[in-house]
DNA sequence: AAGAACTAGTTTATGCCTAAACTATTTTCG
DNA sequence: CGAAAATAGTTTAGGCATAAACTAGTTCTT
């Protein structure tokens, strides 16, 4: 069945409806981030990723390991270096040495931070809010169930590639 | 009424769906990115950038100018100067100088480059057949024309961000 | 025809991202 | 205990992204 099609030569025009999905979520999410990130410029003289680790620790007044950041935000861990040392350099956090393991971080908002943080998720969610002003509370509901399924699966079947034993 | 909500300031309690959905919208996207970026790399010690280069190209046999490219792509310009360096370092693509316009470059895929382009083509959509597989086809179809509203959305309300005159 | 405005492509400076190597601390366990 | 393995964080090398300045060719305007 499968094999049928491929054996025509035809899928590279079929252009199955996944891919096609693929490329449309690709251009949407490019697009918001896009906006996301010129307001986060102009407004704040900051960026996404800024915003992003600063976002991580508003909730969590303790601060966080460095290594639970780069779980979190799904990035490497010289990354969070980097973008710590440059919220250090801002004030708008700072790294506490967590007592019982020499070799941690704990990474906390400022007062500052704090404040900074707060003008910032306002903008921030006025911007997301708009970009999908287009769908129905019922379509923004549905997007987010069907987006949750994909998420699993992707989940579930990490690094199982080239299982081939 | 929107005002009432501020007031209250519980707006940062409530993560409006909206916010919720771009969250989880961004997460899916990263988790699929970073399984195809994996797999390019591994399979083809290629990256996201230059297959999606390749795959503009790979329906234009007489090439695509350099500035169509950035379009298409949707990143700036000198980016383009970069991934096709690296193209034509490798021998997967050629820049033709255009008769009628002294500035301007076609880049077209060689030989090389068509076959390449193939295997990557065939093994990026499987990839992304996968990533989505836990969908029906329904569902794949209610995401595609969900996500189409978006980005038209997104596309007719560029740039009126602070237009307050 | 000549200057201004525009356009195609490149370059520069800066930031984020990865993978992989490295340092310095735990933790594990023979 | 003490060597080996694991972990937290940093550093390095390379690629891709932006914005903004720059070069060189084209088009517009008068």
């Amino acid at each position: 069945m499968d094999k049928e099609a491929r054996l025509h030569g035809t899928t590279m025009a079929e252009h199955p409806q996944a891919l096609r999905l693929w490329l449309r979520m690709l251009t949407c999410t490019q697009l918001v981030e896009t906006q996301v990130r010129a307001g986060l410029r102009e407004s704040f003289a900051s960026t996404l990723p800024r915003f992003d680790l600063l976002a991580q620790l508003e909730r969590v007044p303790e601060g966080m390991k460095m290594k639970d950041l780069s779980r979190r935000m799904m990035v490497t861990g010289g990354n969070i270096t980097g973008i710590t040392d440059q919220l250090v350099t801002e004030g708008l956090v700072q790294r506490v040495a967590v007592p019982d393991d020499g070799r941690a971080f704990r990474v906390k908002l400022t007062a500052k931070g704090r404040k900074q943080f707060g003008a910032m998720a306002r903008a921030h969610e006025d911007w997301i809010v708009q970009a999908f002003g287009s769908l129905s509370d019922k379509e923004v509901s549905t997007l987010h169930r069907l987006l949750g399924k994909v998420k699993e699966h992707s989940h579930n079947t990490k690094n199982l590639s080239t299982d081939t034993l």
